[in-house]
DNA sequence: TTCATATATTCTAATATTTGAATATATACC
DNA sequence: GGTATATATTCAAATATTAGAATATATGAA
């Protein structure tokens, strides 16, 4: 598995990131309009934003002053399709262990 | 968004976990099946496979000595899915800055 | 009960991430 | 030029993550 993709999927991994890349799917944004929807100072903002952008994640359009922000790797939108999705149910367990083909007693972790 | 997620979601952005997580999708592993196609020791294997039970992205049976793993988040799979999956190009730019509508220049901040 | 096997836990040191505060830069407009 | 606006960078402190080493626990077998 290519650990630049890792990485990158670390970068996601945060909730302010995942707002702004939310808010990124739904079109073009410069930094005033994403200070605006989230309760964020805009030095952390860009902060994050830095991020996205070496993780190569995010570009933007330079017009004037403004820096318009655009969603630019493709994994992106998988990933927060991905999180969306509404699971009704966990993944069905395996009929018995595998491993020794004998009975088994349900593992008491799963509750911590 | 759910919060839940993202922080599953930041515990499986982990090289090691991720190895684990694809191995546990071909199929039910006990922690020495893990070992032997991982060059990574017990003890850590033990500390990954901790926090990914306790963020209920796996659960595990008991056979005797054995531990067998297995996947139970439904959406671990759809993350595998999205990062093995073949990109070829960024997603489309749009066609100017949206926000003022007047020409552009593209982000210098690309290449770093 | 004792031993070996399978796996987990605890502790610790190194390192990375996160945020706020302060400051810097770049551009448009006057 | 000077000023306001939009955004980025730097620094430092708090916190979190990571991996290794040592040790503990649980089970099955002798």
């Amino acid at each position: 598995m290519n650990n630049k993709r890792i990485e990158l999927l670390k970068i996601i991994s945060h909730p302010t990131r995942i707002k702004i890349l939310e808010e990124l799917s739904r079109g073009v944004k410069c930094v005033r309009d994403i200070e605006e929807f989230l309760e964020v100072r805009q030095a952390n903002i860009s902060q994050h934003l830095t991020l996205l952008r070496h993780s190569r994640a995010v570009d933007y359009y330079m017009d004037g002053r403004l820096r318009c922000y655009f969603l630019k790797d493709p994994m992106v939108p998988e990933i927060l399709k991905a999180l969306k999705k509404n699971y009704t149910k966990d993944l069905p367990a395996p009929e018995c262990c595998p491993v020794t083909k004998k009975g088994y007693t349900l593992g008491k972790g799963r509750s911590k």
